[in-house]
DNA sequence: AATGAATGAGTTTTCATTCAT
DNA sequence: CATGAATGAAAACTCATTCAT
């Protein structure tokens, strides 16, 4: 023990591999005993099932999910408030200046980056999350669970004011739900494909995510009132 | 003779509601056999193996897809460049009067709507393609090849402009898969799930699904240039 | 019925084709019914299980090889002892003279042919009924039966003699079965790849073995007495 | 740890029992676990397939019978040719006098006494190849490939000699193979059969067998040149 | 005479899990 | 901690046979 470089992160790390790649279900215990160079049987000294294994990496995710605060852009925000930096006339941002649009525009990517980054760190257990989401409801929970921790609309000033171009209250759930954490979970699950797909750099892409996602929230910020169509929609 | 209303329809059916709900994998050939009421021998009359039966689904989809046009909104947006009634400018849109923004809507709506009516209509084997393509290449390459059914880049125009705000070029084939398609993709996929949440009727979801599509729609189109931030993000 | 080239035939031809091929075993009756070019559930019309159809061929073999007379050859030897053509002492045969010794010959010879033709004509059944005869005890049974048409020991003089060489009667019947039966047998069951592999024609073949019968059976005639070891063998 | 005298000895021990007694393919996996007195799960831990076991059993078979030298016989002969005690003359054997004849007796004998163990001693999974290579073209092969360790006609001067008799090459092939190693086979495959059968002794069908081995040996030895009948067999 | 559809009872194979050491 | 051996339960798939027409 010490120099056989444990044999639990092994097994773990085999886990994460074999599961994001081909699903829980489809991933044999025979398969992760041999990508973690162990015996089949000591796998279940650490584990009391397969089942136990995916609880482990959902959980650990989750924990570490809770461990960062993705809300500091609020404090941010207020203090910008408070400082006169900005206002919100006519539920649309005005800033006093344009070191206040910099410095506003540098909290908000700043913002983007950590989320980013934690999706993109954890993007293969996010992707066997997603994968379990879509057929398990415990995991659903857990999915949707896992994206309160965007607090976009509910703190966040920023997407509230521009989902108040939404006329009912759930469309603002609808929205931050498919057009923000959505993309957030797609951008990770797909990340490994796209990136061999487009053959840019893994610095490029979250660089680009990250522009896109400003796109869309100064966009909405600026946006003008959508009037709705009445027609048969 | 009448009875047996077809029994193949029925196992279809059936692997499509089980497949769609506990995924593939955790799918038992017998699971759909008791569903569709029929000898589990019966589903091997008609197809090779369990495998055979997804793709059998993924291909109708892939067929079904295909022979829906879903650029045709292309056709409309040049008729209004040719009857003078949009012009671009600038990288903007620029509208000739108010009733050309309004027609403008109702085209862009009318196109939106039919791409929304069948990833609804079809959202079952969405989600079971979706699940299959996070594990299976295969099943990606297909849908990657459907989201190519949604040319809002390369032919759209409306999003080619508010692409053009994107410095580089692969970043539009970005937005459009993070933003576009991976959203709608994950509306039909989560839809029945966010439907029974939400306990809005099918039809105000799809309408505020279709409202938000135009908010980012025009947001975009309307607005202002992003200067990326230069920083080390 | 007349028109359609009678599917029974079709059907018995499929599965001589397949049993011999393949084994009983591993013949599906889906294949004898693809083979044949007709509807599974028509073997069933024919024959009251897959059973049936190898019970029929081999008790079709049985009956074809009843209908032969084999020991036509007794009623001629015996014909030329009376005409004192040979003569048997010392336990050998002695002939007349050339005329007789071309006459023996050309009996015997007549008498192989009708044995190896019969063999080679019902091949394929023969090669079935053999590799039945090696699992299954009631198959082993009309194996034996057959081989009683080959009434080499007890009426044919010429082999009688022959084998007197062996001290014990039982011997007789073991060198019959090992040393002429089955040689017979093989050459039946083998005949074909044995005829591609040595890439002689059906023709030659057929010679090259009744030569070798005559070899066997001439030599026997004129052998020495054998002083078999009494070691410890 | 010692009561479970090696499960896979079993495994095997029950599948060549089986597959020898009912054939390959009549054999259930089942049927082998029972009479293994072992899981049906626990053969598929030591083989892959139930094919795998019967390629096991073959290939067992190839590699004890490669390790047996079968052609010794040749050594000595070359030696008594040495020696004087024997000379070859007009295409027969001479011998030097009556205890050269008894020695050359002696080492045809014991040269026939190891194929003939050898054959009984593997007689069960002969039996099985035989059985096989009657349907299957791999096992057909292997056989063939196994009759090769009997180098009846290009070592062994004995039958050489005695296969002059034939005028075409290639029947010395034919001898070789339909009068000596189908009897061969013949003997080991339904040995057990024709024991009960015939209620002699194990030994004593040896023995016999062995002097059938020697009468046809001997026979050809000193046996005239056979015209074969030149008519339209 | 002929067949497409249907099935019960099996068949091989798999797999998560346990046990003895 | 670690493992080779072992297994019960179930999985996918097969196949001879039957049924309705």
């Amino acid at each position: 023990m010490g120099t056989e470089i444990d044999s639990k992160a092994k097994i773990i790390s085999a886990s994460i591999q074999l599961f994001s790649q081909k699903g829980y279900d489809a991933t044999r215990v025979s398969e992760i005993a041999e990508a973690a160079g162990v015996a089949k049987a000591l796998i279940y000294y650490y584990f009391r099932s397969k089942k136990e294994i995916l609880d482990y990496l959902v959980q650990n995710l989750m924990n570490d999910a809770a461990s960062i605060t993705l809300d500091f852009i609020n404090v941010q925000l207020n203090q910008m408030l408070t400082e006169k930096k900005i206002a919100i006339e006519n539920g649309k941002l005005h800033f006093a200046d344009e070191q206040a649009i910099q410095e506003f525009m540098t909290n908000i990517n700043s913002y983007h980056q950590r989320i980013v980054d934690f999706v993109l760190t954890n993007r293969q257990v996010l992707r066997i999350l997603l994968t379990e989401a879509l057929k398990d409801s415990k995991h659903r929970q857990q999915l949707f669970q896992l994206t309160k921790l965007t607090p976009l609309v509910d703190k966040n000033l920023i997407l509230k004011k521009a989902l108040e171009n939404f006329p009912q209250a759930e469309n603002a759930a609808l929205f931050k739900l498919f057009f923000f954490q959505i993309p957030l979970l797609g951008f990770a699950a797909f990340f490994d494909d796209y990136k061999s797909f487009s053959q840019q750099s893994e610095k490029e892409l979250r660089a680009s995510f990250l522009r896109a996602l400003q796109v869309i929230t100064i966009s909405l910020i600026t946006g003008s009132k959508v009037k709705p169509n009445e027609g048969e929609c």
